[in-house]
DNA sequence: CGGATGTGTTGTCATATCTCAATATTTGAA
DNA sequence: TTCAAATATTGAGATATGACAACACATCCG
């Protein structure tokens, strides 16, 4: 399963089948279940994660403690806390398990000793980052349309998400209240 | 001026005096004044810019004409359409000259030579990339808190940009109209 | 099977923020 | 200095969204 890394990284950038066979042994496999956390909140993150299987959530709880959707992450995509691992400071986010599966995960360390050992996977890195920095660019002009138009982007953007999720979770990455989805919905469903 | 640059550079990565002097040659030096246009929506974003004086902002027009200010710049500071760049499309911002002064313009064709020639450079390319990946992810959770959360955490992370920008420009960050700011601040003071 | 838990809908009312309009204040350039 | 433009404030009413509560299902698991 782990040659879903592989791939992604195939996409992007050249490795021999021998350097291919060298990256695993820098990840550690973690099998999750539902409810699991991988980050809590006031740890400081030491890994990147990357989903194998399943689904999982990155959010932060407010003072009232309402929960803020950050992202969600599925088969093929990264996730950690960029500014936790960065500054090594407390994180802000929970990441949990939503959908029992399968992740891999890696610290800065050993990250660095593929880099050293495999120079192409670097690469991928930064062309990861940027791609990031760019749906995290887009996530902000998101946030400031009404929310009609992040559901609808939502939903154009992420079909296959919509569906896998419960609504009140999708509520919480648009930004908005359960009770305000079902209505925009009711709403989009009559027009 | 291009100083600012290279100390910028040399907080982050060691530099020799060769090195430093040949950097200069790599980027356009560009004299700003109000109103100009460092790049409009619909073209392709082909810079990167690095503030050496005044101050810009980067910002989208929505459907209604309103104005949303994704970031502002100033002294020492970058300045990019990451997605644009990135995927070569066209540019949903505009970025424009609040305070007149001057900036550094490099495109990706000169800056990947510049890599080349001084490898350190590129690894404190990374280094920002990073970190702006991290103020990317702050905005993101900031964008979710209430209005008046919004502008006292702007104020205390931002005080040089909050006395040095006009209301409506602030308005325009927080996501809230210039009214609304207006009463917020009105709302402090009195507590 | 049956209750606990998770999920989704609907009603009512409260609240934050917006819109539009009028007016005041500051700033900059001729 | 003086006028025009830019900026900021205030009021009244509209609108979007939230908060809370009640209820309806579905689903999972003992």
């Amino acid at each position: 399963m782990i040659q879903l890394l592989t791939d992604s990284i195939l996409q992007h950038v050249a490795l021999t089948e021998e350097e291919i066979a060298r990256i695993p042994a820098y990840f550690e496999t973690v099998k999750t279940h539902r409810g699991q956390f991988l980050l809590r909140e006031g740890e400081i993150c030491r890994y990147e994660f990357f989903v194998l299987k399943g689904c999982c959530r990155q959010y932060e709880t407010d003072d009232a403690g309402k929960e803020n959707v950050f992202q969600f992450s599925v088969e093929g995509w990264w996730m950690t806390d960029l500014d936790s691992m960065l500054h090594e400071r407390p994180s802000v986010f929970n990441i949990d398990v939503l959908e029992a599966g399968e992740i891999l995960q890696i610290t800065k360390a050993q990250l660095h000793l593929l880099f050293q050992d495999i120079p192409a996977v670097e690469r991928y890195y930064h062309i990861i980052t940027q791609r990031s920095g760019a749906a995290l660019q887009r996530r902000i002009l998101f946030l400031q349309k009404p929310a009609i138009e992040r559901y609808r982007e939502f939903v154009t953007r992420y079909p296959f998400l919509e569906t896998r999720l419960p609504q009140h979770q999708v509520a919480a990455y648009l930004g908005i209240t359960k009770e305000s989805l079902s209505r925009l919905r009711h709403k989009i469903a009559r027009s």
